[in-house]
DNA sequence: CTTGACGCCCAAAACGTTTTGGGATAATAT
DNA sequence: ATATTATCCCAAAACGTTTTGGGCGTCAAG
């Protein structure tokens, strides 16, 4: 029922091959022909069937994303922001952005990948959450696949990734924590496969003896990076014998359900009970109190990978393949400190005198 | 470089037909075979070209979303819980999601259309943030291409779609804040163009009319449903002679930003000034204090709209095509009451004797 | 006048499937 | 013994492009 280009080719008496050839812009067409075939399919209104030609070119033009959805009920602001800039991106390099969702390490997840990379539905993909024992990135380097991954595979290789340096940054917002008076210090995580969760523990591992804090087991839990495990695993932590005054959360997320419970136990979050998070999600700024956070720029991150991913489809020039970025330290309200009266500096009131 | 079915063919030597006929489960090849096959196929790491399976099948197996996105910087958790929920549905029928991003009613955003529909890019689109004048909805019908929407089209027809009460739902709003002793009710809405923001709006008024408030437009502005904007709205609002009591906000989104500009101006957000907002998204349960929003199932009405368009696709059992959702009046402390002491009821602590 | 180059166009092949319309063999019915 | 029917299988067509490898004039150079 669509136009196709014989359509075209038909009404202006041309050949196909002149049709195709004119559209795509090659000279071994006249001006004035070129000139007659855009008209009419302009005028015919045709666009390419896009399975032909990815057949043909034996290129799909898109680029895939699989979401680790490890639960049914998946809402996390990160996401949304790391979609946005792989869809801005990828819009405007004239690509599409195929997406899908699996539980990690499901049949479904390997399948998925595996239609997409030997069906060639995709020419690329974008990793992420990686896993300390990760089958994606065996399988694509096996399959000879192109992608990028934030996070540095574990493997050893040249690969093109964006690297967080977690394991600093989380060292460093003890280290915060600790200035501002926190004593005792909790850790709610991820899940332990995460390739995120074991750098970002072993910075709170580390900033803790460097602040010379003890490490104490009983004041780490593992979340699943959601608001409502956030919130149970504080609350558990909060009625132990000796709860800690201040939370380092895995993420944003988490920590939203963590000052919730801080909140329900009848505790100032700030003043009495310190809350940091991880990701510098746009409403962490709009929390009340806002929260301390170690901003990392998702979205331009998102930008950037897909940008890498096409620079490296592209056998043109290959810029840098590697990229560190550091998460800058919000300092906000939700960390305000237990000692003097650093509360709400910085937040238009005045200091009291 | 990839396995083909010529390749597993060659090995079992059988001819192309049989194979693929033997994967496709035709009872017309004998279950010996078919054992044969499959076997060889999964040795081999046969995954049949999905560019060659699309022409051929003349469908793609996979549906649209276009993300309207009016700013490059793109962060809204109702759209990762619609997306998710997309995913998810579409994850479990084996169908793909492809999604871009394009600002509304830009030339992109028709390129987009165009090449998707009659590029047969996909079988399917969904539409979502419908404007009161939309050219996709007319191109969409013109072109007999199956869409479903969140949002009932404004055009005459049986249209496939899932519809929010908007401007009752809003209403209501207007009478819980009444309830709870607010006198003065701002509105922050959304873009003038947009569906949601005439109902929303035309709610807000009918909830005033009955409830005996007077209407006054210095009340009212308009943002664009991102939190900085709401900021900014209810700051000049606050700044007004007669400031208000209360907002209304057209999102969750917007409403954070409110609160935020509530509190900065150095009020209560609750007991000195209401705030309520529209979509239900998770965080907004864990804001300080948690927002009074109407709550409706973005995450269920992502998948529901999938299932729909899906069935719609397949011209087997036609279920209904229209929906009305009624969003649920969360009340939340971030509207618990200027009379009485309603605050913090049902929040864990006592009341005050 | 011939040769080569150039400008413009095209027929046919190829991409890798699925579908169509039988064909061959064996089993069963007449 | 022949016709009919199942049971398996296959060659070829089709899907709609892009790419390959020329072909056919015309024009300038030899």
């Amino acid at each position: 029922m669509p136009i196709t280009i014989r359509d075209v080719a038909k009404r202006l008496n041309l050949s196909i091959t002149t049709v195709s050839r004119a559209l795509d812009g090659y000279d071994d067409v006249s001006e004035e022909t070129r000139q007659r075939v855009r008209q009419a399919a302009q005028e015919m209104g045709y666009f390419p069937n896009q399975a032909a030609r990815h057949l043909r070119r034996q290129r799909s033009d898109a680029i895939g994303y699989i979401l680790p959805a490890t639960q049914p009920r998946f809402a996390d602001p990160f996401f949304s922001e790391f979609i946005a800039g792989l869809g801005d991106e990828a819009a405007q390099h004239q690509v599409d952005l195929v997406i899908s969702t699996a539980p990690p390490d499901s049949d479904q997840e390997k399948w998925l990948y595996q239609t997409w990379v030997q069906g060639q539905k995709v020419d690329g993909v974008i990793l992420h959450r990686i896993r300390l024992v990760d089958w994606r990135i065996d399988y694509l380097i096996q399959a000879g696949f192109p992608f990028v991954s934030l996070e540095k595979p574990l493997p050893e290789g040249d690969f093109t990734y964006i690297e967080v340096d977690n394991r600093n940054s989380v060292a460093a917002m003890v280290q915060h924590l600790r200035e501002r008076g926190y004593q005792r210090i909790a850790y709610i995580g991820g899940p332990e496969t995460l390739k995120i969760q074991a750098e970002r523990f072993a910075g709170y591992q580390a900033g803790l003896e460097k602040a010379g804090f003890a490490y104490d087991p009983k004041l780490v839990a593992a979340g699943d990076m959601t608001s409502p495990e956030g919130y149970r695993q504080a609350l558990q932590i909060l009625h132990l014998p000796q709860p800690p005054d201040a939370f380092i959360c895995v993420n944003d997320e988490t920590a939203f359900g963590v000052m919730h419970a801080v909140d329900e136990a009848g505790l100032a979050v700030g003043p009495e009970v310190g809350v940091a998070g991880f990701d510098g999600v746009q409403t962490a700024g709009y929390s009340q109190p806002p929260l301390t956070t170690l901003d990392q720029p998702v979205y331009d991150i998102a930008r950037h990978l897909v940008g890498m991913l096409l620079a490296e489809l592209n056998p043109e020039s290959q810029p840098e393949h590697q990229f560190v970025i550091v998460p800058k330290l919000l300092e906000r309200q939700s960390t305000c400190g237990r000692v003097g009266d650093h509360c709400r500096h910085g937040a238009g009131t005045e200091p009291q005198p």
